[in-house]
RNA sequence: GCCGACGUAGCUCAAUCGGCAGAGCAUCUGUCUUGUAAACAGAAGGUCAGGGGUUCGAUUCCCCUCGUCGGCUCCA
């Protein structure tokens, strides 16, 4: 056995002592590089070098750097937990975006008082620089040392056989234990299945807080028993968490539920019933914004407007699929002269049935029909959020018809068609996710015309040049989707546009055209909404520009405000010629001083404020203050019309 | 649907270890007439989410329902 290794270090060959570990050939200190990179995977800076190993630092500042300290830490949060319950039992441990968490099976959930002493008493193992060893174990030996831990017992009889996927607690290979070492007499603190890495002790774990708990079902499945998930965030410094807990507390500001109650756009009376809002008038005018904008583009794209009832006999569900395919998101059937009806969930079988009206030529396709359409979907109590997810909303939604041949040109003209709108809607950062089927029985239809389908959708997506996402198993019952995700103004992503293919519908519903060689063919039929739903669009808005809407959709676009009373006459003068240009205005004659007027005003995130008095007068003049606060004084009346009304033709922030 | 927390005036929040429910803002009425984020005074506003139970007495303790919030599962 030779005293020495040849090994390539960060790109260059070197030679070291046998025996040298990963950690002492990139000379980490276990503070900016905490794990290493051997021939490609992550290993722990305790890792030996064998002869020809290619050695790379992972800092804990990089995306894998962090997840190694996540990890690392819900390691700690479980030692604490166990250490103060000793009754709780391990579930899995990862690490996730922005954090990881830790299931523990506990007979009392976990208050935030718990939360509390767990976080201290993590301090604590923090603080004493306990050292991270991993031990390899026979599977029977891990069975052996963790007799007191049913899920991990569970975890290692699923290696190898069913748990393809790869967990951070088992991997492909040979089972590991991680243990917690003191550092100093090298006893045994704590220990858990683990493939690692980690970092080398928990002194290099930085910065790290517990967010939240709740409860989470074993494995993801509603079937098995449920878990009390504990939710942290760790960081490579103290400096990057509380940048992440501002982000969070600006993302809490704008949350469109407390923006839409304190800018009067909506409210959800509990008279109604949960995830059923009611739109008031300042949230009125930006629905009808969107939506004439909306309807200006698509009679532009030649599209045509139909318009179907909300209720429907039940049977044209059955027809469509949707009876026995999505029944539990429907609202339950009422009978009526001794028939079924129920309240439609999606507006497809109803434009189907206006396709169907006639007979159809090739020449008229690709048909596109359009319409507002008000659908109900029962979701389920514990997932009605605000306007994301609600039980009553309004779909921006179009059926397309198209010959075999014409598709994928439709497709591919229907997502430039899509980016555009959202773009002048102030969204610009997008990915998309390609949604397909995957073996289970929630998908109708021949999976060979699932294929051409979603291949059709894979090679669109693939041309607009956007980075896309996979996502397995997320389609609708009826065909692959593509969805579009934007990214908001903090850097939050949202799912909007879904533009989905649907191959068994025309077929059940016998949907036919004739093409131009007079055979009778079945047309293929493009599902697409635009906005997702004009709630959760307007919801997604709000959030976006945080309640500060730019000019063409805000509610109250321009508000004037007098110095004195005198000068009421003036502005209403000045209102009633912005109004004359199509500009929504106000004019504050309330007794209040022109202060508060203003602050009212700025509360409200009114764009521009047009203030007068008796300079103002003399000149023919008005001045502006804009949302920064900034001013402007002085300026001709004319002027300040054509500055508001231009800003608003041209859909611009201010 | 499941786990947990919560529900007091239009809003934000106090208080009551079971004994008459309180403030600021908003609203209304007056006074004041003001140059870029809150003038002053007064009035009005509550079945303490709803229902049931325990108790001499319940906003307070218990149960149920509804709703909200945070998770899970599911989704536009």
């Amino acid at each position: 056995m030779s005293a020495e290794l040849r090994i390539t270090l960060a790109g260059a060959e070197r030679v070291v002592a046998a025996g040298t570990t990963a950690g002492q050939a990139l000379e980490a200190d276990g503070r900016t590089v905490i794990a290493a990179r051997v021939n490609g995977e992550p290993r722990d800076l305790a890792h030996p070098l064998a002869e020809g190993d290619a050695v790379e630092p992972i800092e804990i500042s990089s995306d894998e750097g962090r997840a190694i300290v996540r990890h690392s830490t819900a390691h700690v949060m479980a030692q604490a937990v166990q250490e103060l319950f000793p009754e709780a039992k391990l579930g899995i441990g990862p690490p996730v975006e922005n954090g990881f968490y830790y299931d523990f099976d506990v007979a009392q959930a976990f208050n935030p008082d718990d939360l509390k002493r767990i976080e201290k008493r993590m301090r604590e193992i923090v603080k004493q620089g306990q050292l991270f060893s991993r031990r390899p174990v026979s599977d029977d030996e891990a069975r052996a040392e963790l007799a007191a831990e049913p899920y991990k017992l569970e975890l290692i009889g699923l290696k190898g056989g069913a748990a393809e996927e790869e967990s951070v607690e088992v991997g492909a290979g040979q089972l590991t234990i991680y243990d917690n070492l003191d550092a100093k007499t090298g006893e045994l603190c704590w220990k858990d299945l683990c493939r690692g890495p980690h970092v080398p002790s928990t002194r290099s774990i930085p910065a790290f807080k517990l967010m939240r708990s709740g409860g989470a079902y074993w494995r993801g499945s509603e079937k098995n028993p449920q878990l009390q998930r504990i939710y942290g965030t760790a960081w490579e410094s103290r400096d990057k968490q509380d940048e992440y807990l501002k982000l969070l507390e600006e993302a809490e500001k704008r949350d469109h539920r407390k923006l839409g109650a304190e800018l009067d756009l909506f409210s959800f009376p509990p008279e109604l019933g949960s995830g059923l809002p009611i739109f008031h008038p300042k949230g009125g005018i930006i629905r009808k914004e969107m939506e004439d904008y909306m309807r200006r583009r698509q009679a532009e794209a030649g599209y045509e407007f139909v318009n179907t009832p909300h209720i429907t006999k039940s049977s044209l569900f059955e027809t469509s699929g949707h009876l026995p395919w999505y029944a539990d998101d429907m609202f339950p059937a009422f009978e009526l002269e001794g028939v079924d009806y129920r309240v439609k969930p999606m507006n497809c079988p109803m434009h189907n049935l206006i396709f169907r009206a006639r007979g159809r030529s090739y020449r008229e396709l690709p048909l596109r029909l359009c319409e507002f359409g008000s659908v109900y979907r029962y979701e389920k109590s514990g997932v009605v959020h605000g306007l994301t997810r609600v039980r009553g909303m309004t779909q921006d939604d179009a059926h397309i018809y198209t010959t075999r041949e014409q598709m994928a040109d439709e497709i591919k003209s229907l997502l430039r068609f899509v980016l555009s709108v959202l773009r002048d809607f102030g969204l610009s950062d997008f990915y998309l996710e390609l949604s397909t089927r995957d073996d289970s029985e929630k998908f109708i239809g021949d999976p060979a015309e699932w294929e051409e389908a979603t291949e059709a959708l894979r090679q669109v997506a693939t041309e607009s040049g956007l980075t896309l996402k996979d996502d397995p198993g997320g389609a609708a019952f009826y065909g692959p989707k593509i969805s579009v995700q934007a990214k908001d103004a903090i850097g939050r992503t949202w799912q909007l546009s879904t533009i989905q293919l649907d191959l068994n519908q025309p077929k059940r519903f016998g949907l036919e055209y004739q093409a131009a060689d007079g055979s009778r063919q079945t047309p293929v039929m493009i599902h697409r909404a635009l906005f997702g739903s004009v709630e959760r669009f307007l919801g997604v808005l709000t959030e976006h520009y945080a309640g500060a809407f730019p000019p063409w959709l805000a509610p109250v676009q321009v508000v004037g405000i007098p110095i004195a009373e005198a000068h009421v006459p003036y502005l209403h003068d000045v209102a009633k010629r912005l109004r004359a240009s199509g500009i929504r205005v106000e004019v504050d004659a309330a007794d209040d001083r022109m202060q508060k007027k203003i602050r009212n005003a700025q509360k409200a995130k009114v764009p521009f404020m047009l203030l007068a008095g008796d300079d103002d007068i003399a000149n023919g003049a008005v001045s502006f203050r804009y949302r920064s606060g900034e001013q402007k004084n002085g300026v001709p009346v004319d002027e300040a019309i054509a500055e508001i009304v231009n800003a608003v033709e041209r859909r611009v922030q201010v």
